[in-house]
DNA sequence: GATGAATGAGGCTTCATTCAT
DNA sequence: CATGAATGAAGCCTCATTCAT
C-alpha cells in the first residue's frame, strides 16, 4: 500500500510535535529576519524547514500567527531578562543592577541577531495590530524603567527629571545602538558598548564643570 | 513676444503639474502613514486624492517610487533643518546650537505627524533597498553629531566618550521620544520634551555628587 | 492672450490637413513595421510624428483604424501594380507579362520594407477582423492568378493543373521570398530573385528528362 | 521496498502532473488558435481548462512561456516528421522521399488545425523574441531543403537553380496551401493537395514543350 | 499527521480613448 | 484645430490558505 509505505518512511524522520513546531518557529525567525515580514513567504519558511505547505498550517494558523508567536517569545525572553531594580542595596547596588540589566539585554540580543532584527526593524510599522503589540511591550519596559527612576529620585541618586521622557531617552539610547548592530554596522565590542551606554546615561556628555554652569532654557520662541 | 508667451504658459502648466503632484504626494503620505507601505494600495491613494488610476502613473512610476520620493523629501527637509555646530561661540554657544537643532527637528516633526510616522515606523525594515536609503540618511546625521562631539571634546566641553556610541545614544534618545509622539502616545508638550532631552544628554541622569563616585566597570562576567 | 499667442506660433508650423494625415500615416507605418501592431502604442506614433495625442484622434478614429487604413492603401497599391494577363500576345507575351507582374510587385515591396513587413508579418493573425481583410485581399489576387492559369491552360501554355492549388503555390513562392526580405535575411539581388522565381514557377525544379519520367502517386498510405 | 514504493508513487504523481500540464497546453493551444496570442487572456485559457488562475501558474511561468512551449512542441513535432533525403535510392527514390515528407507534414498539420493556425498565423510578427524563434525554425527547415536540392543537382535530378531561392519557393508553396487550410478555406482533399504541390515543384506550371522555348530574361529595366 | 496541488482574491500597471482649454 | 492631462477598463501575476489523498 502506498500510504503505508509512506508511513514507514516518514516515521523514521518524524520529529515530536513540539520539536517540529520549534523547528518551524526557528526557520520562520530566520526567514523573517532575513527578508522582513512582507517579503518573506510561506514558501520560504517551509523550504527552509523542509516541510510541506500543509504541515505549516498544522502548527500555525497563519503567517501572521507565526510572527505573533515569535514576537511573544521574544518579549517573554526580554521581560525575563530585565529585572526590577532593588534599591535596598544602596546607590552602588543600583548602578550595578542597571549595568546588569543593560549588559544582559545587550548580550541576549547579541547572541541572536535574527531576533534583534525582527524586534527593531521587521516588526516596526507592520500594521495596527502588531504596532499595538509592540507598544504594549515597550509600555511594560518603560514602566519598569520609570519606576526605577522614581526610586532613584527618592533615594537622591537620580537628578530631578521628567521620568516619562527620561525613560524614553534611556530606552532609545539602547535601542539605537542595538539597531546598528542589527543592521550589521561595524560596532565596538559588547563590553565597550555597555560601558559607554551606562556612562552616557549616568553622566551625560558634558564635562561636569561645564554642565553645572549650563542652563538650557526653552528658547523664547522659534 | 513669442518666447515670453511661451514662458508664461509654461510656468502655468508646470505650476499646475507641480500642484497636482504635490497633492498626490501629500495624499500618499497620509495613506502610507495611516496604513503602512504594504497595507496601502494604489487604490487607497487615488481614492483619497480623488483622481483616476492612470493619473497616478502620470506623476509617479510606481508605488515604490512615490514612497521613495516621500523619503527623499523628508530627508532633505531634516537635513536642511539640522545645522552643523559652530564652536567659535564658546560653550554656551554650543549648547544653544544643540538646543536649536533639537528644538527645530522636534518642531518640524511635531508639525507633521504623518511624516514622522513614515520616518520612524513605516519606512523601517521595508526591504534592503529602503533599508539602505534609511541607513544612508542616518549615517549622514550621525556623522554630523559625531563631528560636533569631537569638537566639543577638543574644547573640553564634552567628556571623554566613544563618539560613535555616544552619537548613537543621542540619536536614539531623540528618535524614541519622537517615536512615541508618532505612535500617538500622550506626551508632555514640546518645550518640556526639548528641555528634558537636552538636560538628559548634557548631564545624564544621576545626581552629580553620586555620578562622580560611581565607576561602572564592565562586569567580570555575563 | 495665451491661446492667441499659441495660434500665431502654430500657424507657422501648420501642415495642410492632408499632409498631416499622410505624415501620421507614414509614421504609423514605420512604427507598426518596427514593433508590430500590439507592441506599437499611440505614444510611439505621436512621438515619431511630433504631434499631440489628441491630434492623432482628429485624423483617425482609433489605433485600429490607422492600421486599417495602412492595409487599405497597401492593398490598393499592390492591386494597381498587378495586371491581368492579356493572352492575345501569345505564349511569349504571357511569360513577359507574368515576369512583369512579379518584377513590379517585388520592386514595389523592395522599395518599402516597412509596408512589406506589415503585409507579411505584422498584419498576420491579428484578429478575425484583420484576418478577413487580409483574406479578402489574397482572394482577389488569387482569383487573378487563377484566371491567368486557366487562360494559359486553354492556350496550352500551362500544363493541366488544379488551378486553385497552383495559384496558392505561386503566391506562396513569392510571399516566402519576400518574407525573408522583410525579416532582413541576406538575399540575392532583386533581378536574380525575379529570374529564379519565374524559372521555378515555369519549369519546376527537376531536370526535364527526369521530370517526364517521374510519376508521383499519392502513396498508398502514411 | 521503500525506494520501489517511492518510484511507483513518483511515477503516478508525475503522470498526473504531466496530464494536467498537457491538458492546459491543449487548452492554451485552442485558445491561442481561436483568438491569437494577444486577444487570448489567461482567463480564457483557465476558463476553458476549468482550473483556477493560480493553477495555471503552477505549470507555466507566464502567458508568454506557454506559447513558447507550444511553439517548441510544434517545432519538435515537425522536425521529427521531416526527414533528410537519402539520395542513394536513385531519382525515383528521391521523389518518393520528397513526396513522403510533404505528405507527412501536410497530414500532421491537417490533423491539428489549431497548431497549424498558431504556426502560420498567430505566431507571426508577435515580437522580436518570437520572430527569432520562428526564424530559427525555418532556417533549419530551409537548410534541409537546400541540402536536398544540392544533392539533387549533383545527381542531375535537379535543374541548375539558385538553391537558396528555390528552397524558399518550395517552403512558400507548401506554407501557403497550409495557410489557406488553417484559415478555414475550402480546399481539395489532402491527397490532391500533395499531388499538386509535388507536381508543381517538380515540373512547374508550363507545358514542357512551351517551357523549353521560354527564356525569361531579367527585363531591360524597371 | 503529512503532503502539495489547487484555489481565487487582490494588487500593480498599461494604454487606448476622451475632453476641457 | 491642436493640445495633453485625465480617465478607467482590463490584464498579468502573486501568494496565503484549503483540502483531498
Amino acid at each position: 500500500m502506498l500510504s503505508e509505505c509512506f508511513f514507514v518512511f516518514f516515521r523514521e524522520v518524524v520529529l515530536r510535535r513540539e520539536q517540529r513546531r520549534a523547528h518551524l518557529l526557528q526557520c520562520a525567525l530566520e526567514v523573517f529576519a532575513d527578508q522582513g515580514y512582507h517579503q518573506a513567504s510561506i514558501s520560504d519558511i517551509i523550504k527552509r524547514a523542509g516541510v510541506a505547505r500543509g504541515t505549516f498550517y498544522l502548527y500555525f494558523d497563519s503567517k501572521r500567527s507565526v510572527f505573533d508567536q515569535l514576537l511573544d517569545d521574544l518579549f517573554e525572553l526580554i521581560n525575563s531578562t530585565v529585572r526590577r531594580i532593588d534599591p535596598s542595596r544602596g546607590p552602588a547596588g543600583v548602578v550595578a543592577q542597571m549595568e546588569s540589566n543593560v549588559d544582559e539585554v545587550i548580550e541576549l540580543m547579541f547572541s541572536n541577531r535574527a531576533m534583534l532584527r525582527i524586534l527593531l526593524a521587521e516588526a516596526v510599522g507592520l500594521d495596527p495590530g502588531f504596532d499595538e503589540k509592540l507598544s504594549e511591550f515597550y509600555r511594560r519596559l518603560l514602566l519598569l524603567i520609570e519606576q526605577s527612576l522614581k526610586l532613584g529620585t527618592d533615594m537622591q541618586v537620580i537628578r530631578k527629571v521628567n521620568t516619562q521622557v527620561a525613560s524614553l531617552c534611556i530606552l532609545g539610547s539602547i535601542k539605537e545602538v542595538l539597531y546598528q548592530v542589527a543592521m550589521g554596522q561595524k560596532m565596538p565590542k559588547r563590553e565597550i558598548l555597555v560601558k559607554e551606554i551606562l556612562g552616557y546615561n549616568i553622566r551625560g556628555l558634558f564635562a561636569p564643570e561645564v554642565a553645572e554652569k549650563v542652563e538650557p532654557m526653552t528658547r523664547g520662541e522659534n
